[in-house]
DNA sequence: TTGTAAGCGTTATCAC
DNA sequence: GTGATAACGCTTACAA
């Protein structure tokens, strides 16, 4: 039984002739080894678990596809879990997770988690535990970020150097990092060119196409109406859109638009939009590569660590005040 | 020991004074089960193996977040393996999750499977294999699909009942099951109403908006070039839209579109596009259940069965001749 | 109703 | 370099 064991898996101390003559019978016998069996041995599964929120649109699809690459590559079978954006449900993928015995979590919180007990057992339980996207707060976590505050800068700042004096912004639920880091990037650039933050022009709504319908009807209302846009989000963006055309208002000669997430659409309306890119797939790449370290690691005095990507403004027609 | 295990899994034969014990104390001890031991035991895991091509666009993402749901509320965790449209990854996937032990196996079959003796395994070992969309041929087979030939001809009837009576079409590789019915769809409507096969008219081409594009030039320059387009898939049908608007050309006076896979972008484009929606949530969820009846008919003579949606035609402005 | 003991397929330990 | 034995955490005959 040894012996095949260590043929098996490639042990030093076993002759060559013993291994060939093992592997070869195996082959023969159409061998399937049992993993399960071998994490129960080891303790160690090769297993590893992600909770999202959904899976739809650009960003959540992608991000699984870039994890599901490079853990495939290192040997690892992806567990996915979708929290629905509820907590309790959330709650519940960990218990999951935990009791399949994964070799480690990624998670992208939901938007209705506000307590964080649940991830408690978990690092107890020394299984290495790695945020993406929307994280928890704090220097005690592993996470990979966008430099979504860099991101609202880019694309705030871009809009001001088209010359738009007064820009509105969509901003997403502000006790998600993601969103709230948004929101700083677009006021550090109204500073940066000495506009005041105006709170009049913070429409703050769920980042999709009915809501920035009506978020950009109210905007329209003011006594003094935006120039300019930044979204969140692009499909509230897509909303303000559509409602910019049904009145025959000009995008972006009236009103220049901006949003966050470069979803496919944004290269297809007209004009096309401009957008702030996530590189999804680099961030479930990089969430596997952290992970990876903290298996590496284990034991040892690693530290936390946060991997934060740099964001790229796609500059389309929807922004550029040609004409102005 | 017995008794714990019979309290926790909610066994007969013990009395509820001692259950009540025992969970009391399990939590308290932050009891956590192990699902791998189980399993081992048992012979039978919780986990469930499915195999995609890739996770992008709309449709395969839907579908996964469909399975994941029905799994889920079935107790099973939900295993996810892409094999980028290569054969041989899919081998391994296929592989892995045997490994894995999985209950059940959910495969959309690559683009480059021509053989399938890989399948041959896990039937060998009596485990559940259910093919979605892209299926095997033939009557042995455990399957959920869409009437693919149904919805190409709607498609094709709803062109040629606005007047149209040049069809072309953008037909995908011939060798997978879904293309291969599309058109023939596209045909039984021609033949319905009299009209000639035009191998003319067919182009076949991958679905993408490059080809897409390619082939609506190729059918321009035709001496007598088609009013209308009916696409086996959307993003072809976007190439061809975008290129009749470089040309100037109507669309759908001059040339009516139709496609498929009701792609989210297919309302968002000027004109919106006509397309056939593939039901993709509820396929994910057919294909669990019928898992789940393959499970549940174990050792008895079950034999091979086919699930087939009938797909939904999404009319828009780009096929609604109003003005011919 | 409760307890005893065996075994699922591996691998780690230890002796040879 | 090879082989016997125990153990991982659980379930299930079977005995009490």
């Amino acid at each position: 039984m040894t012996t095949i064991s260590r043929a098996l898996s490639d042990h030093h101390s076993i002759g060559p002739a013993t291994k060939q003559k093992v592997l070869k019978l195996a082959k023969k016998l159409n061998y399937q080894p049992n993993h399960l069996a071998a994490a129960l041995r080891k303790g160690k599964s090769k297993l590893l678990g992600v909770v999202v929120p959904y899976i739809e649109g650009r960003f959540f699809p992608s991000v699984v596809h870039g994890i599901e690459s490079a853990a495939s590559k290192a040997g690892y079978s992806v567990i996915i879990c979708q929290s629905n954006e509820d907590v309790a449900h959330e709650r519940k993928n960990i218990e999951t997770l935990l009791s399949a015995q994964v070799a480690g979590i990624l998670v992208s919180l939901s938007r209705t988690t506000l307590d964080f007990k649940h991830f408690d057992k978990v690092r107890k339980r020394g299984i290495p535990l790695v945020f993406f996207d929307r994280t928890m707060e704090g220097d005690n976590v592993n996470a990979v970020v966008l430099n979504d505050r860099d991101g609202g800068f880019q694309s705030t700042k871009h809009l001001l150097q088209q010359g738009c004096t007064r820009i509105a912004h969509f901003a997403g639920l502000q006790h998600l990092n993601i969103y709230k880091n948004r929101r700083q990037g677009y006021l550090d650039a109204l500073q940066l060119y000495g506009l005041p933050h105006d709170e009049e022009l913070i429409v703050y709504c769920d980042m999709t196409l009915e809501e920035g319908m009506a978020g950009m009807r109210r905007l329209l209302e003011l006594p003094n109406p935006p120039d300019a846009v930044f979204s969140a989000g692009d499909s509230s963006l897509l909303g303000a859109l559509q409602l910019l055309k049904q009145r025959n208002i000009r995008v972006p000669q009236d009103v220049a638009l901006a949003g966050f997430s470069n979803e496919g659409f944004t290269a297809i309306t007209e004009p096309m939009l401009t957008s702030v890119d996530q590189r999804c797939e680099e961030m479930g790449q990089a969430a596997v590569r952290l992970f990876l370290e903290l298996v590496e690691a284990k034991g040892s005095t690693f530290s936390h660590r946060q991997v934060v990507l740099q964001p790229e403004l796609f500059i389309r027609d929807s922004s550029l005040h040609q004409n102005k």
